[in-house]
DNA sequence: TATGAATGAGCCTTCATTCAT
DNA sequence: AATGAATGAAGGCTCATTCAT
């Protein structure tokens, strides 16, 4: 009898189980887009549930970095699930940069509580020493970005430039969109969107040839 | 007992006074830049300050906010008064925008605490009600930026877009180069410098005449 | 973090909930009654309780505020349950006020400790803004007084007087009994209470016709 | 040098050092009045006062004991030195206990604030054991009445009673006038007067002989 | 005479988490 | 699958008081 398990957890995925999980990570969201990261404790997040103590969510969730990992990963899941169709279903690296773009400032628009969540979350969940969480999900979008460069500049519809430096301002640029719609909601998307795409495009293709002009 | 009072603390702005102050601040800058806002509370930012009680903070502060205060104006200040006269000394709207970019990354180069700080309390500081404050420098900056923007306008220097979209999207560069660089400390600032200065002058300059390809 | 929340806490009035929460008010009235409100702490009343820390309390009660009402409502029970009765057995308004003096001052006689704790907190448990804490056991008190001095005076067993300002003398004359009491715990109750009978009684009481003399 | 006198504390009674106590007694009566004697901190006392720092308080008075016990002696000078003049001027035990009265809801009616601050410190002030301060005053006050009307009942012009029990409950009746208009400063003292002075000359007078009347 | 600067102890409250059914 | 009860640690803040000039 040495191996002593974490005190009562669920020992199965079941749908109840499941579907419980899935309403403490909604409660959560919420609570983190209205009150912020620091704001989320499990007191208000088990309140905004309705459930009568937090017990309720040690229980489903081991510690509260694993509430905080499935949160987001669901609000991640949602954006990747809205903006990646919309970029692979064009036929150029450069449509698929414009398109993912453009896929990326309707889904912020449309979603304000995921994104602020997810905002709010990457600033804030750190890991136990105290570093920033590894933002997976950050690489992962940077490496897309840059490998849709370098493909564009194979291809010559994009001019030469450093392309991780490109990416990292092209991240930058829809990052500074959710930010700035985070603090200021009466945002014009529409315009931003129009500026975005248009300062993108000028920056990264190849000037047309003088004579064609 | 609820009723409000200033409890006992320093009425006068002494040199000594000024001096704890101040030795508070950079304390609490350092523990910010290393643990987060969260992260920094009286006993860390008295301990690492050699301070042998919390009491002492609250004693030069009447309220953590008012710490904070500080903080964000003490980083502030040192960010502005290395990039206002780089961009003021400069005599065209254009080339003001790009000194003022180029003056940003350099500051961001040589003062990553103080950056990394200043990014942790806007994210983190918030009123009493719950909202995130009033980011009064960041309005500020976009106030700038799109005053450059309709001047080089109007002086045929630069294209015709959104000024304001557009300041939007350029103080986004920068912060995505701060968050950047919170992340990664071995990002290359010089990289990034030169393609920021690239993207935005390619996005905003009247393109030349074709006639002068 | 401003933003009010209602943490951890039970939902249900359980049995064993209930139990724990009469313990706590039980040392939370010993401890006033020996340090006073002021030194009511919740270490203090935590420590004489036997528990293993202040954080029980807080799990079991809302504020300190919510204890202290607790406390209030369970002696002025005790005080109610024992006086009510008594005064309502006697067939007279004149052999009520009686009887329910007689009442009060056996009362005090035999519950000194619920006695003082009453005491104290109604002179130190303040409301949010400053304000002592609505009496409204004393207007209650006072009401009932008056009630009984006025039908006195209807039936002719009273002499003409002013029945409010006689219901705060009456009543001041309880509250300095348990006042004096508090001080000076070897106060003859016995004697105490045959004069306040007495004085009582000569003061209110229609007086004999002289030919009866 | 074995002799380690107190910190800093002023050596000398000048007339600077009378008229700085008194400010400072002054605003403590101030700030007990409104505030309650729990909420008479240091600070708050001095903040009312004017002062930059707790220290002067601190400096003029060796514990808060002290100032304490300077208050109250304070107030009960005031309060003895309008009783007594009226009380001595009277040439029997009977009137001059009326007299007394008389004064006592006079000077109550007058002197809110006084007479707020010394039932507050009545109440709370305690000495280091926790054991309520002896209440010289009061006692003073019980052993003056008593020998009124041990004497009045010498000279027949009161009745046979218990003095000591009876002195208790005449100063009850002064306390609890006190008390009452601390509650409700709307309170008739006029009424309250006439009454107190009917019910105490009621209660201790020899009845007239019935033949007499 | 007065003050500046500092301090340890204590306050109530909230935190995520664990021991029991 | 869920809950009740409890907990030590830490949070910011206020207390009266003391060490220096």
């Amino acid at each position: 009898m040495t191996t002593r398990s974490r005190p009562d957890r669920p020992q199965r995925a079941t749908f109840t189980n499941a579907a419980r999980r899935a309403q403490i990570v909604e409660s959560a969201i919420d609570t983190i887009a209205e009150l912020g990261y620091a704001g989320a404790s499990f007191a208000r997040i088990a309140r905004r549930a309705g459930l009568s103590s937090t017990r309720l969510i040690s229980y489903h969730f081991a510690e509260k970095d694993d509430l905080m990992r499935e949160v987001l990963h669901t609000v991640v899941a949602r954006f990747t699930d809205y903006v990646r169709p919309r970029a692979e279903g064009e036929d150029s690296p450069r449509r698929r940069l414009i398109a993912a773009l453009e896929a990326n400032v309707d889904f912020i628009a449309g979603h304000r509580r995921d994104v602020v969540t997810l905002h709010e979350i990457e600033r804030n969940y750190r890991t136990a020493d105290g570093r920033p969480v590894l933002q997976q999900q950050a690489e992962d979008d940077l490496q897309t970005i840059a490998s849709w460069l370098r493909e564009g500049q194979r291809q010559g519809e994009l001019r030469e430039f450093d392309p991780d430096a490109v990416a990292v301002l092209i991240l930058a640029l829809r990052n500074g969109v959710i930010q700035r719609y985070h603090v200021e909601p009466g945002l014009s998307l529409p315009a931003v969107k129009r500026e975005l795409i248009d300062m993108v495009d000028l920056a990264t293709r190849r000037a047309p040839a003088a004579s064609a002009g």
